[in-house]
DNA sequence: CAGCGCTACCACACCCC
DNA sequence: GGTGTGGTAGCG
């Protein structure tokens, strides 16, 4: 057993060295033009971490992508880009033809759906009629839920059937509302989807669960565990139990629709009988890869195109194609740029238990402390996103938590950057406060002659998606319209959702850039010299350059 | 000589009637 | 037989 275990590690040990030795090729710099200047970046990596770490270290933004590269086996290689640059070496499809995108764990994203039967089990089936009621069915749960508009109008309705299959991508592009990562998303649909699952599961026929006759009202069992609530947006009292689907329904108990919408067309039947629903639900899980539009998967030949009932059509623009906007209306996290941008949410119970359990638990009337995590993650988050800053990994040593002031007191530890001498202290550490009363952050420290002076930093609004959070407090109306910036149509700056501080003043955001150029200008220069050691030099000017050179670096 | 993140499924232990 | 756990094949 020992020996084995030995084996093992020796194995990988040999394996980690070996590609250090040969770290992967791939720094080739294509430029859009001479005159296009914002420099190029196209970096590759055989490991999905190292892609995010490098896209950390970005300025620009950049976002991962996965290549397909083996017929077979799914292997995969992550591509670090910007949509623009992408898209110029993608348009053509001569290259780069079974491309995903990785929609990042943590990042806001939109709502959509991977939709697919196989055509032969279900010669009944109207695969078009299937979608046009998923999507009345999405939109009416998007205002009952959220009170967010949308409509058929608003769904990019992309195509990718065979023969055998069909297959479809929704992605909704809502305006001005996204999901805070696509995990709420699976949340979500997993929730509006309730009244369907019922249905599957059981070899006889859907009526017999007519008559078990359960008295919950208007949702069966849930498949997962436990119910999921919806980031509530009015004073319902029932939070998140089950959702009704009007009020109407709710106070007529013996009303035929007792169990909700029928939602049978989502019933359809794999290959060997079984049945299953149309809607995918194992497409929302962290780093997902999203096939994107006008690819194909590896060994087929069939790519994701405009669908012929799509009926999203993106605006007109003078400086980009419309090929080039339904590109970035199909990725699902590319979230477009709005200035009073909503994050839904939508948890499942099991986490909202969690939180509340513990504030049952562990507080009686008084103050709550802590190690490391608070039971407010989304915050614990944006507070390590504050104290994270290129190269430099702070951590939380302890937080407490002040009732009467609802004050969350995080000690900080390893990032000493204060804001009161402009620099790093050399031997004490920070504080970083939260006060969620007014929604909003600022620093202390432990400094003596800091504390002397009671110095204390100047506030800076919450992100939205820690704001949000507050909701919990049976508070007023859902407005967690917060404002992001954005320079190419992503909301999202930085990738890892939580720690967009788009939503602070922009004060803070040249602050955050000054304290923090010295560790930048280091790690940029490694970066720059590992660039110039790699196979591809900068190519300029070059029209055209190959990604066959990617495949060719790949065979070898 | 390099993917990732799951879930469904199985084998097994343990408990209770 | 019911229930929890740990490991893994294989799916998306």
């Amino acid at each position: 057993m020992e020996r084995k275990w030995e084996a093992k590690l020796k194995q990988i040990e040999e394996r980690a060295s070996r590609y250090e030795k040969k770290p992967l090729p791939s720094v080739y710099r294509p430029r859009l033009s001479k005159l296009e200047e914002p420099p190029s970046i196209w970096k590759l990596f055989h490991r999905q971490n190292q892609a995010f770490n490098f896209v950390k270290s970005c300025k620009e933004d950049v976002h991962v992508f996965a290549l397909e590269y083996k017929v077979g086996n799914g292997q995969r290689i992550y591509l670090v880009t910007t949509y623009a640059q992408l898209w110029f070496y993608y348009k053509s499809r001569k290259n780069l033809l079974h491309c995903y995108e990785v929609i990042p764990e943590n990042a806001v994203c939109k709502l959509y759906f991977d939709l697919e039967f196989n055509k032969l089990a279900n010669p009944e089936a109207d695969g078009k009629k299937m979608v046009a009621l998923l999507i009345e069915h999405v939109c009416k749960a998007l205002q009952e839920l959220y009170r967010v508009n949308c409509s058929p109008e608003d769904v990019f309705n992309l195509d990718s059937s065979t023969d055998e299959k069909f297959s479809r991508h929704l992605i909704f592009q809502l305006r001005d509302v996204a999901f805070k990562d696509n995990i709420h998303v699976g949340n979500f649909v997993r929730k509006i989807l309730q009244p369907a699952f019922h249905l599957i599961g059981r070899e006889d026929d859907a009526s017999t669960s007519e008559t078990t006759g359960h008295e919950f009202s208007r949702f069966p069992e849930t498949p997962i565990k436990q119910g999921i609530s919806c980031s509530k947006m009015s004073s319902d009292t029932d939070r998140g139990e089950s959702w009704a689907w009007n009020s109407k329904e709710r106070e007529s108990p013996g009303s035929a629709k007792l169990r909700g919408p029928d939602l049978s067309f989502l019933v359809v039947k794999n290959n060997v009988g079984e049945k299953h629903l149309f809607v995918d639900l194992g497409v929302y899980t962290r780093n997902r890869n999203f096939r994107l539009y006008k690819s194909s998967k590896i060994g087929k030949q069939v790519a994701l195109e405009i669908a012929e009932d799509n009926r999203f059509f993106p605006e007109q623009s003078k400086n980009i194609s419309e090929e080039n906007q339904y590109f970035l209306s199909s990725l699902v996290s590319n979230v477009r740029f709005s200035d009073t941008l909503r994050i839904l949410t939508c948890d499942t119970s099991q986490n909202e238990q969690k939180r509340v359990e513990y504030f049952n638990s562990t507080s009686t009337k008084g103050n709550i402390e802590g190690f490391h995590c608070s039971p407010y993650p989304e915050i614990d988050q944006f507070v390590l996103s504050l104290v994270n800053k290129n190269g430099i990994k702070g951590g939380i040593r302890h937080w407490s938590y002040f009732f009467p002031e609802e004050l969350l007191v995080y000690d900080i530890c390893k990032y000493r950057w204060c804001r009161n001498i402009g620099r790093a202290h050399k031997s004490n550490n920070i504080m970083i406060l939260v006060d969620l009363k007014n929604e909003v952050w600022y620093q202390k420290c432990h400094d003596p002659v800091c504390k002397a002076e009671n110095f204390r930093s100047d506030c800076f609004p919450l992100p939205a998606e820690v704001s949000l959070l507050y909701l919990l407090k049976e508070e007023e109306e859902f407005t967690a319209a917060e404002t992001m910036n954005s320079d190419t149509g992503s909301a999202q700056k930085p990738p890892s959702g939580l720690s967009s501080e788009g939503a602070v003043s922009d004060a803070d955001w040249d602050d955050g850039l000054d304290e923090t150029d010295f560790v930048e200008a280091t790690e940029d220069a490694e970066l720059a010299e590992a660039a110039e050691s790699g196979l591809f030099g900068y190519c300029g000017g070059e029209e055209d350059i190959p990604d066959e050179l990617i495949v060719q670096v790949l065979r070898e």
